[in-house]
DNA sequence: TAGATTGTTAATCGATTAACAATC
DNA sequence: TAGATTGTTAATCGATTAACAATC
């Protein structure tokens, strides 16, 4: 959320932090995905009117959003492709390791242990646990299936940062304040509810009902628009 | 995306159509949230003020984004809490059936065909669809994973609005673009990639990478922050 | 050097918040 | 009627876009 790291590194120390808008934050990721792609099809450089154009956003915007981390382009060049790939990684700290567990072992937990492993930047799943006793016997990913009883015991022991909670919502509040009580930073939550938790403690929702309503209502929107109106 | 709607219910027909923002849309599936929670606990009404504390936004931001669909309250009184309910849900389109399919009859596919049915709001799961032949003597929620090859005639067949893409990316682009050509009508895409379709389609991504990353993003943040800086 | 394209400032646009008159 | 609270207008804030000087 501040910029003075980048600046850092490129030897300009800015005295007072600088705040970057969740706004930006939320783009990051998909400059990544972009630039990831044109580096595996071995483009070199690219300019923001360039990018712009395959983005589907403005060159402005590129330019704008790169330069609240202090510039990484070349006047007269463009952006060097790689270059610019892995300090957008860095930014967003898939340089660094992260360790997880996973709260909830059905289907969705299963889905995202699978994902996680197959699309790697560092997130490492260290355990899952689930309440239901059938799953024990069960391995995923090469890891057991723990009762509940285990994690805080875990989460000690392999210094874990972030939970990703995929369990029903009716538990969810009362497990995520306990995880937060053994010292959890950060919470990826599924479940359909909004989590209270301390300051400090991150929460980033995926809440797949509400993205659906969103679908639903401009399908609606769309329909009515073609009837011609009612 | 207009309210000419929901003014002719009030009896007050608007000539001229009204865009809402998309960012207001984002907004009305958190309220129906809440607002259901409420009626379940048996609260008949509240008042922008107070339904403002209980959501941590303001509550002129409430009153605002009801106001796009025409005033639902009273002077006085408040919001008359189902009511507004019904009224929301009318509005994101839960009234309405969809009939949907998923491509893709992994782990992830599996956990939202079996989420779909529990979380029913009028989206009825009608077929899953995979490449891997090992899957079709599969049943997920009393449906048989079919082959690839039968989507065509199905989605004809049985008056498919949706489909679910819970693909790998590499083959998402093209099967997005034939299920166009099917005549579907709004693509819920699972898959790290930007689907291109043509105008009058609709898609809604989940890019749970994305959403990873901006945790990912935030913890740095905070890191950073508590070493006092670097 | 001339041309290209960034970094950055200024202008515009849209979304959020504040204020208050309308009204239940 | 008096009090409460909406609906709505006006003010503020922030994000996006445009423009252009700096510079490679």
């Amino acid at each position: 959320m501040y910029e003075y790291k980048y600046n850092e590194i490129r030897g300009k120390i800015k005295v007072e932090e600088k705040e970057i808008s969740q706004a930006v934050i939320s783009r990051l990721p998909r400059y990544f995905r972009y630039l990831g792609e044109l580096k595996d099809d071995g483009v070199e450089r690219i300019s923001s009117q360039d990018l712009s154009e395959l983005m589907k956003v403005t060159a402005s915007q590129i330019r704008q959003d790169f330069n609240n981390f202090g510039g990484f382009g070349q006047q007269g060049y463009g952006y060097n492709v790689v270059y610019l790939y892995e300090e957008i990684g860095k930014i967003l700290g898939l340089d660094k390791e992260h360790r997880l567990i996973i709260i909830g072992a059905g289907n969705l937990g299963q889905a995202l242990a699978n994902y996680m492993n197959f699309e790697r930047r560092g997130f490492i799943m260290k355990g899952l646990f689930d309440t239901n006793a059938a799953l024990y016997d069960k391995k995923v990913r090469g890891l057991q299936v723990q009762p509940m009883e285990n994690i805080k015991q875990f989460v000690k022991e392999n210094d874990i940062d972030i939970a990703v909670l995929t369990i029903p919502k009716s538990s969810a509040v009362d497990i995520a304040e306990q995880l937060v009580s053994y010292g959890i930073k950060a919470i990826w939550n599924f479940a359909h509810v909004d989590l209270n938790v301390p300051q400090g403690v991150l929460v980033e929702n995926v809440h797949l009902s509400d993205s659906l309503m969103k679908l639903s209502y401009n399908l609606n929107c769309y329909e009515q628009k073609e009837n011609g109106t009612e």
